[in-house]
DNA sequence: ATGAAAGCGCTAACAG
DNA sequence: CTGTTAGCGCTTTCAT
């Protein structure tokens, strides 16, 4: 009797067969089907072919939910980014997705909104899913709760683009310092002296504050004064920055290049100087940070830091996949990747002249 | 005896406790220990504050496969988007997370990278952990095995960026046609004659397919005759697309306005133009579609057709979540929402002039 | 090679 | 207000 495509209901429910219906169907335990599932080499070969029948007829889809719950893991990661709305994280979580499925895990998504309570919060949500283990980006990585409370439950983790600077904790970044500090003296080198770092809140993120370290390691190596650095606060869309580069309007208050924490940054900054009736880079040089696709579709190309975004979203699936799986085994090995980044040159910064 | 902090171990191995653990520090029953979590005000003061004081001494933390399975939900939505790469997807995905988290509703994610048969089997990854809908966009909403999946397994779903037009199917987009008929009759307002469609691989999106038609529509209402579409093969992330525009170097061959079928084309192209020494908006005027965030950070700022992506994902997960728990009430509504686009005016077109 | 049975964590009758 | 119990779907001994 050939049941396919033909729904079970009772009261208008549809009910999902479970393996139960199935050992009915077939005529054979319910252990036997499991055992079909997980070792179909431990099975005689016509009670498999009964069973694989049984499954087709009823449309048998092993439910997760019971698997899971016996054997004590999900085979899911969570992952907790600041936004989507940052093309860096996109990426990233692609990196992971992808690294992810093809060593059938799956992945549960959170975002944050930069709100710091609400990393706690994504946590928790995630460890109430008994995910296997967890991959996020945290305001400050050096002093998290959230972090602690993973610490504390022995849930696997990595961070990604954080880079803890006293705390031993696993993570995939590029070295922010390095990067920024190489960027800085790219700008240097090309003859600029007043370069002003542009930043988001630093209290919301330890990368930009490790970034302006590197700004700083820069100027001061190279006898430079460094400037105070601009923060801007997010939700900045609109032309808000604008008004922390009404200065610049005036040519002994304006640097002549601007080093920017994040490409997002970098472009709001473009447009908003292009506004001013400035231009990029004649009259102020445009440095970002992230490297994003699209700063290299644009005129002029931005110069910027890259990072590999993807492939930290992929390395860090693959060290936390490792550290879940080992694990079982015992020992756990806590690594910190540093990945390389570069710095990419583009038309929006130019070497300074002073007659310009 | 406080506990607060204080990990059970056995056999090396962290031992989460358990609602019955709690019932035992409290001296309570696991049903009673159930209710407190459920229910709060149907259990004793008294009793509460024991059983609290379990739960935070234990670190308890309720788990929701257990609770998945029991209730045959799992508070959880599946989320399937063709790429992250792509920014309307990320802020679409950013919607929903979004509206999810308000609802107390998860979200898992997959990705097909364009690839159809992908979306068979991150749909059936999806049904296997039994999430109680899914938000997605397919190849062609109109011929989708992984929708007939869907309907026939009666999981609540949503389409979003798709736009069905033969079948009834519920889902989120703007109406596609009619938003590229307006974009190409604003080009014609303008004075372009000689319009050209630059698109992905038809066959990976229907929703460009539409979009073919409403620039169809557009020329041949206004007694324009429409050109050949240019169908690029997607990872086409260098200048590949060059190889297409070659013919543009010749003024003859070369079409006034370029019409994109989505943002990263059209930058793209703006970009590849460009190095074939050909002027935007001067020599080729550029319309995009999406109204990426981004297009208005350039310069020229882009031209596009701006859909509300967040806004997709948001109502996307509402009007998901709504099914979800009407289906309880047996009666399903099939909505199918069309919301408002905008053509971004913007300065990588302007009016054509035949004395260029 | 197969079956019977226990139990993962939880909720919902049901009984008191 | 609280306890007892069954069972959600599955895997895994332990027998046979």
């Amino acid at each position: 009797m050939r049941r396919h495509d033909v729904n079970v209901y009772i009261n208008h429910y549809i009910v999902r067969p479970s393996i139960k219906q199935v050992a009915l169907e077939a005529g054979v335990s319910i252990a036997t089907v499991s055992r079909l599932l997980n070792n179909p080499d431990s099975v005689s070969i016509d009670t498999a072919g009964k069973v694989n029948q049984a499954i087709e007829a009823l449309g048998f889809r092993p439910n997760f939910t019971g698997r899971n719950l016996r054997a004590g893991r999900s085979r899911t990661v969570g992952v907790v980014v600041p936004t989507l709305s940052n093309t860096v994280f996109a990426q990233c979580l692609q990196g992971v997705e992808l690294a992810a499925r093809q060593r059938d895990y799956s992945v549960m998504l959170t975002a944050t909104e930069y709100r710091q309570q609400d990393e706690a919060a994504a946590v928790e949500l995630l460890l109430a899913h008994r995910v296997d283990g967890v991959i996020l980006t945290v305001t400050n990585a050096d002093a998290s709760a959230t972090l602690d409370v993973l610490e504390r439950e022995q849930i696997p983790y990595v961070l990604v683009y954080n880079q803890p600077q006293e705390s031993t904790r696993p993570s995939v970044s590029v070295d922010n310092r390095a990067a920024a500090y190489d960027a800085v003296t790219y700008l240097i080198r090309l003859g600029h002296q007043r370069i002003q770092m542009l930043a988001g809140q630093f209290h919301a993120s330890d990368r930009a504050i490790q970034r302006y370290h590197g700004y700083l390691q820069a100027m001061q190596q190279h006898n430079l004064v460094p400037l105070e650095p601009i923060e801007v606060p997010r939700h900045t869309n609109t032309s808000l920055a604008f008004e922390y580069l009404q200065a610049f309007r005036n040519p002994s208050q304006r640097p002549s290049a601007l080093f920017c924490s994040n490409d997002l940054l970098a472009l709001s900054a473009m447009r908003d100087l292009r506004a001013l009736g400035l231009r990029v880079p004649d009259d102020v040089s445009i440095m970002g940070f992230d490297g994003i696709p699209l700063g290299e579709l644009m005129e002029p190309t931005l110069s910027s830091v890259e990072q590999p975004s993807e492939q930290i979203g992929e390395l860090a699936l693959r060290t936390l996949v490792t550290t879940i799986e080992e694990q079982q085994g015992g020992h756990l090995v806590v690594a910190s990747h540093i990945l390389p980044h570069t710095v990419r040159i583009g038309g929006s910064v130019k070497p300074f002249t002073s007659h310009r």
